[in-house]
DNA sequence: TTACCTATTGCAACCGGTTGCAATATACTT
DNA sequence: AAGTATATTGCAACCGGTTGCAATAGGTAA
């Protein structure tokens, strides 16, 4: 006969667990009974089950949940990829990300699920997949498309439990969550326009989805307007630390001449702001910027920053909600947040004199 | 006799898990051997390791984590707790616990573990007494010392897998992590009086550990510099949302005079400076500002902040080698982070001509 | 040749819950 | 009173790995 594993001493003395099978004993029925009764099933008569319980608080009973875990084949967690935005790997993300991953805390928590975050060092989609296929959780929420979308979407045929934060795509296998993309930059740009601005630049990665759509919503608002576009104007920053900064920086260079900026994000937006202040140009007094995401921070920041807001409590909702409907069976989908455009009122992109 | 649970047809068409007995069996092979080569035990052949690895490979197999979990009483997971830091519980933490989180984050995945991420809603010893008792996680970092020290205390004493991001305490049953507080508070006011300040307010909960060292060094810094100390100049803010914007329009309705701020954090050092320019007082003409975190975002801040860096990837690093280490047996420590103490150099807080 | 040692592999128990089905007790029907 | 339906409870298999010990094969020493 063998022998348990080890007799575990478990170096930093700790209690030996109590078992629902010593719950049992102490209650006098079986396993199976307390298990019942724990569960709330219809099956084990009231005055029994409410004994149970009474004697599993007075000892403290909490029931072994990779034992349960193990048995049903559940998690009741779900993994959170963030992908590096950033070519530095140990550098934080966007910090969207962070508040969105928040927003996501909070609705599973809502949901009774548990949240296991891992973050890329590299990005790829290898790292998807091997985090898919260790089965840990129960689904995964990826923030981000990053990376190519045919990789997400090879991913996303053999598991369907995935859910991603971006843009529709055409012939997606996964369920998308986002803001209006298009809308949202069509606003952006319209509120710039009607602050009196003409030569609007834009600064983001136009190969990734959100910001192509972005950029396309920029230039519809422009055609609206009967403003012309000018190339010179897109300016697609690199996938460095400053990526912001060096795009604006580049824009100034370039010599091109522009009274409006829109930016992908706030992170950008900030950071191009620092480098027109470095090069003394006045916002909003030379230039009027519009950010993206409505970073908490930036309701803080000065000149104060006009922004696309992005709920990061109703997009996490939304993502948690749709990948519960995904591991249930719901059929793919490309969501977008109810309302998640709005443009709060600033000093900033004030007409100019 | 009993059939399986469920045939379990799962509804979005899931393909039949692939299962160490089946590459057992098309290894010609017993379980355990197949256990062992994957686990490279040097109980097995070489050549038979070789074989079955490649089969492994051919296969895609991944052993299933919620088994080995379970049979092991080991989930390679830690749990990051972080205490909602207002009472606005939907509302984000300080944005530098998020940041820490990914230090966190990033130590973690070299020692092969993963986050479970847990926010609270309502802050209580009970919550972290309930995460801890779900034994889901090999151990846990609670990010803060919020909650009184004597419940951490309690908790700290019968669950030893424990480390705390704070300030070291008396009789501390954890292990804590954090920067030299004291030491970060002297220079940071020793910084503003070099500049010429000589007025200097700080803002912080003195009843918080980490707040309250802060202020013992600007005490000592004051002393050390013979300038006398004014209680006054003491701000605590409350719990709401708005907390360092509404600590510093009290200062300034309270009459009392200052031209200097040593805030808590980069946070409520932002904040303050929003309510300093609404009451049109200059920054860092008016009063000269320092900070505390070195926020990421704080960088492209206008007037750049001046601050106290804490290392989010050491700290990360610190805390997950703390708690392995606690798991392993080790004593309880107070760690400070070796160099944590660094002043950005900025336009700020220049002195006044 | 026989005893003994080493290298490699397999057997089967075990981790702690969950659940299909059988068993028993009780209540209700005719 | 016999038969049937209902309410409770227990038995035992099962989830998919890991590991102590037994078993076997091949090699070496005496």
């Amino acid at each position: 006969m063998s022998k348990p594993p080890a007799p575990k001493p478990d170096k930093i003395g700790e209690h030996r667990e109590f078992r629902m099978s010593d719950l049992a004993r102490l209650a006098g029925v079986s396993k199976s009974t307390v298990s019942r009764a724990l569960a709330d099933s219809p099956l084990v008569n009231p005055e029994t089950k409410a004994r149970i319980k009474a004697i599993a608080d007075a000892h403290n009973y909490r029931l072994n949940q990779a034992a349960r875990n193990f048995r049903l084949k559940e998690s009741l967690t779900i993994g959170v990829l963030i992908p590096s935005a950033r070519h530095a790997d140990w550098r934080i993300s966007d910090p969207f990300f962070l508040e969105l991953v928040g927003g996501i805390a909070d609705a599973m928590t809502d949901k009774g699920h548990e949240l296991l975050l891992s973050r890329a060092r590299a990005q790829s989609g290898d790292w998807i997949r091997r985090f898919v296929d260790a089965r840990r959780t129960d689904g995964v929420i990826l923030l981000g498309q990053g990376l190519e979308h045919d990789e997400i979407n090879a991913i996303g045929e053999r598991y369907p439990r995935l859910v991603v934060w971006g843009a529709p795509e055409p012939h997606q296998t996964y369920t998308t969550v986002g803001s209006d993309n298009e809308k949202g930059g069509y606003v952006a740009t319209r509120h710039l326009i009607e602050q009196g601005r003409r030569r609007i630049a834009y600064i983001g990665n136009t190969s990734l989805p959100e910001a192509n759509l972005r950029y396309a919503g920029y230039r519809r608002a422009l055609e609206d307007f009967g403003i012309d576009h000018d190339d010179r104007l897109l300016q697609v920053p690199d996938n460095t630390f400053d990526a912001g900064f060096d795009a604006a920086r580049q824009l100034l260079r370039s010599g091109v001449d522009f009274d409006g900026l829109f930016a992908f994000s706030d992170l950008y937006a900030i950071e191009a702001i620092k480098a027109f202040r470095e090069a003394d140009i006045k916002v909003p007094g030379d230039i009027g910027v519009v950010g993206y995401d409505d970073l908490e921070i930036a309701s803080y920041y000065h000149p104060s920053l006009t922004s696309i807001r992005q709920d990061r409590q109703e997009g996490g909702r939304l993502l948690v909600e749709s990948l519960l409907g995904r591991i249930a069976g719901e059929p793919v989908e490309a969501r977008l947040l109810p309302t998640p455009i709005v443009i709060r009122e600033s000093s900033i992109a004030q007409p100019r004199l």
